[in-house]
RNA sequence: GGCGCGUUCGUCUAGGGGUCAGGACAUCGGGCUCUCAAUCCGGAAACACGGGUUCGAUUCCCGUACGCGCUACCA
């Protein structure tokens, strides 16, 4: 049984890549990787009317930010109508399918009427009783048709490599149609007759084409083709329950890249969510998981996304991420971002911010003290932490000290800051948090010291001085800040 | 309605006939500290329900409930 894996990944152009697809992606991905074989990806833009050229763009675009590159071309579903036409031909001329002239109003009265009965609605299989002579006539006279699967009598069953054994009693399932009446086949054929020809291995997608694979075997059986493994990954749901969707706010691949996540955290955090590695480590590289992927280990159960789990998985990778990488995400991000500064600058700005932050937007957000001078004091903490004359007389005796100071770096700078507090007799932290808000204009940020030495003795004592004459004036004001 | 699938802390999960039901995120409390963050320590927090089988069931079996999916000339 030592065949190649092939495996392939198959969303249809119907609307961007979300975190469900993504995850399918992943795992076929994964499972590809683990076992040496190939991952295609093919478009399965059959339904004319739906699919989008912007989406086909963006699905690919998502799978190269995430890394999940495909072996070969992009297969497109509607160029490979010639086979799929083919085998409706075939399955015509075995008589495992047959012509339906039903319409579309005839059959939904039908159902409608099966419903309110309180009956289970199939198709009637009215048109499989018509004559040769009587679908002659038909097709002569131009009446439009689609083809229906004679649906035979027995069982089909199936082990998924991740449900179990299935089994379905083929009278619960419908002579399902397998090509519209305007001669375009549908989604049960279609993917049986490319994955056939593609020479798909193993099946991996959504647990909502569970109950479709029964039908899809039988397709392959009338077919006469190979049967490839199946395996279905449970839902991924919002908060509420619900399958995953636009309506639960972010659920595009997309979003997430905007917002600043690092595409390996997102696959770090979709590969937990239905995927146990067997061990407690949570944060993994991609290597890693696929190192550790092993299809069995893949939960039945429906998964909830929970965003904050993301955002912590997002900060440790952030944390483990070299700032050159970081930098360079942080440019293709936002190609704009601090472009007149020097880049050692900045990559050592991003080595002091990516510890503490947990996104790449929030690198950009929360680091503009590094580049100018505070152009407002944050109005609560000036209250709190320059209450009194005495902060300004602390103040400029940092500032004597500091203007002497010829080593200027984060040690040098913290020992004459706690001289000076001894001397004075306050406490260290009283100075600190001042000199923050002098220097940052904020009450939170990096180490103060680090902080200093990067931005160099000429700029601190600037906004030291600066300082000095602005906020005093707050303790004064009513006002809810002093401007510039 | 029919069929399929599922059900362990709020969430992701480990476990499996006898466990103090373990871990992670989140949450709460504390330590460290110049702030925020990080980090460390600690707390609260779960086996859907009902029947069996058994000395014993969260674990095995059967039901019920609930949820999800499919039931389209969507994929």
């Amino acid at each position: 049984m030592k065949y190649p894996v092939r495996v392939r990944f198959a969303p249809s152009p119907t609307g961007t890549l979300h975190l469900g697809g993504a995850r399918t992606a992943l795992f076929n991905y994964l499972y590809a990787a683990k076992h040496k074989g190939c991952f295609h990806l093919r478009i399965e833009d059959t339904d004319v009317k739906r699919s989008k050229q912007e989406y086909v763009d963006e699905i690919r675009d998502s799978l190269r930010w995430l890394g999940l590159n495909w072996d070969g071309p992009i297969v497109f579903q509607s160029e490979r109508k010639t086979n799929h036409r083919y085998a409706v031909r075939q399955l015509l001329k075995a008589d495992k399918a047959y012509r339906c002239f039903c319409t579309v109003e005839e059959l939904k009265k039908e159902r409608e009427n099966a419903i309110k009965s309180g009956m289970g609605y199939q198709y009637s299989g009215k048109c499989l009783d018509l004559t040769l002579s009587q679908i002659k006539l038909k097709i002569n006279g131009a009446e439009p048709f689609c083809v229906r699967l004679k649906i035979p009598r027995g069982m089909t069953k199936f082990t998924d490599l991740i449900y179990g054994k299935i089994s379905v009693m083929n009278k619960e399932i419908d002579d399902f149609i397998i090509q519209r009446s305007d001669g375009n086949p549908t989604y049960n054929l279609t993917v049986v007759v490319d994955d056939s020809d593609m020479e798909i291995t193993h099946v991996i997608r959504g647990e909502d084409h569970l109950t479709n694979t029964p039908k899809q075997i039988l397709i392959y059986k009338m077919l006469g083709k190979r049967i490839p493994k199946f395996a279905h990954l449970p839902m991924i749901l919002g908060p509420d329950m619900k399958r995953l969707s636009k309506r639960h706010g972010a659920s595009g691949v997309q979003e997430f890249h905007r917002q600043g996540y690092l595409p390996q955290a997102l696959l770090n955090y979709l590969a937990l969510l239905g995927w146990n590695p067997d061990t407690d480590q949570e944060i993994f590289t991609v290597d890693e998981l696929i190192n550790n992927f092993r299809i069995e280990q893949v939960q039945k159960k429906a998964a909830v996304f929970d965003e904050k789990k993301l955002l912590w998985v997002s900060g440790q990778h952030m944390a483990q991420s070299s700032s050159k990488e970081l930098f360079d995400r942080i440019r293709r991000l936002n190609p704009d971002w601090q472009i007149d500064t020097d880049k050692d600058y900045l990559l050592r700005i991003i080595d002091i911010q990516k510890k503490r932050i947990k996104k790449l937007s929030e690198i950009i957000t929360q680091s503009d003290f590094f580049f100018e001078d505070p152009g407002t004091y944050d109005p609560k903490t000036a209250k709190k932490r320059w209450r009194d004359e005495t902060i300004n007389k602390l103040i400029r005796g940092y500032i004597h000290r500091l203007s002497q100071l010829e080593e200027w770096t984060e040690k040098t700078l913290e020992s004459e800051l706690r001289e000076l507090a001894e001397e004075m007799n306050v406490g260290a932290s009283k100075l600190i948090h001042a000199t923050r808000l002098a220097i940052t204009g904020i009450p939170h940020g990096p180490s103060l010291f680090l902080l200093m030495e990067l931005l160099g003795k000429a700029i601190c004592l600037r906004r030291l001085k600066v300082a000095l004459e602005r906020l005093p004036l707050l303790l004064d004001s009513d006002e809810e800040g002093v401007g510039s």
